[in-house]
DNA sequence: ACCTGAACACCGTTCAAGT
DNA sequence: ACCTGAACACCGTTCAAGT
């Protein structure tokens, strides 16, 4: 029986275990290399999303067969793991930049967050790999690691740093999916929404009637902005209380 | 063509025009009730996953064929629809009590989350099914006028008591989704991960490496009680600020 | 040595044919 | 009138057979 901590992938083991692909040359067509199949696949999940996205869907726009795709990967599962690797190195391309520009750690960090959820925003597909995985891959670590090194740099020590970081992520990704994830409520499905909570029974449903504009009509980006701004409030008391 | 907003389950229109269910009698077998399937759908949900569910499993177990379930709810997706609201009175009937012995309107509401949280935890496969409907039948109504009352209760404007519920619910759910999916860390998963991270590179990950035991050594519920923390304290901020 | 058609054991959903 | 076996068009994954 193998240890299955090995074979699951995106797990610390895995990564430290997997052996890196090669690249296969076909006759008279572009050689499939280990890079063009996670290409081809993380194209396919940001159109369609991971459940609608299919080996053979992924072999036929390679012009290879899905057997093929099984000597490259072990499977749909571990392909997961590198679209999700795929799309993070693309996110910490596009936010190299900002910071900086405020001495309060809030603005800097409420814009980093921004630019995460604008990013995760800008490829919805991509955030229900989010849920399932904590990315520990290179990409992932980097991105830990430049986040937790932003808070303590601007005092905070490491455990506050540590769990600040998480609560954030985990709120982001978490407002994200919910916001985002395939059939989630567009704007149409919150105008008629809103339109429903009105129509309510006024005696059973007076409150749901008096927030009605408020629980429907706020804008998604806004929603997440408050949030935030509620957690960042409350990680600056935390962190600038006594003791 | 016929207007997408009635035939897409849990949409208000939807729960606005449905045609309530009934029963078919069968010889020698128990009569297949509406709510005996959407009793065993839930009962399955609970044990394997909405993912895993399937027609011809719960048929199996009803003893009866997929076409005749057909006969009784629209497809899976509208079952789905079913089993949270199943759940969700549930979950109703367990929160009953509590309330009303702190002054201070974080400890109540800290305190009903933790409920809403822990019933979660008791359903993990239950949670996918809520990041993707915002449940507006009958006991999705009912949780969130009762919550929103809760908060005007304690002096709240309608729409800070709105935006805060917003914030709390959407919070609860994506941490307890990002906690308790499948596929989800287990404590041994997070206590390798701990592993792994000090065993990286300590050019490179210099602060990963220190904050690693405040990444991964804390219990699941604690660390959602501590991002619930910030939050409430973040609102109860813009409660007391002026103006 | 490398590749792949066809198969296996599944899905959600539908319908002709039975009782 | 009610029920269902069998079908349709898919899955992820594997392997015997080809080049």
């Amino acid at each position: 029986m193998v240890d299955e901590r090995f074979t699951v992938p995106g797990t610390p083991a895995w990564w430290a275990n997997r052996r890196p692909p090669g690249t296969v040359r076909r006759r008279g067509r572009p050689p499939l290399s280990f890079e063009r199949i996670v290409a081809g696949a993380s194209e396919i999940v940001d159109e369609i999303g991971s459940d609608a996205f299919s080996m053979r869907l992924l072999a036929r726009r390679l012009d290879t067969s899905t057997a093929t795709l099984y000597r490259h990967v072990a499977g749909k599962d571990e392909l997961m793991v590198y679209v999700v690797e795929h799309f993070l190195r693309d996110m910490r391309l596009e936010h190299e930049v900002a910071a900086g520009s405020s001495e309060d750690w809030r603005d800097v960090v409420r814009d980093a967050m921004l630019g995460f959820y604008r990013a995760l925003s800008a490829h919805p597909n991509l955030i229900p790999l989010l849920v399932t995985q904590v990315p520990v891959g290179p990409n992932g670590l980097a991105s830990r690691e430049r986040a937790i090194a932003m808070l303590v740099g601007f005092g905070f020590p490491a455990t506050l740093a540590a769990r600040g970081y998480s609560t954030l992520v985990r709120y982001t990704v978490g407002f994200a999916v919910q916001q985002h994830a395939p059939r989630a409520l567009t704007r149409e499905d919150a105008t008629a929404l809103g339109d429903y909570f009105r129509q309510l029974d006024r005696d059973a449903y007076p409150q749901t009637i008096a927030a009605a504009e408020s629980l429907t009509a706020v804008a998604p980006e806004d929603g997440f902005a408050e949030g935030l701004h509620f957690i960042l409030s409350g990680i600056d008391k935390a962190r600038t209380a006594p003791g």
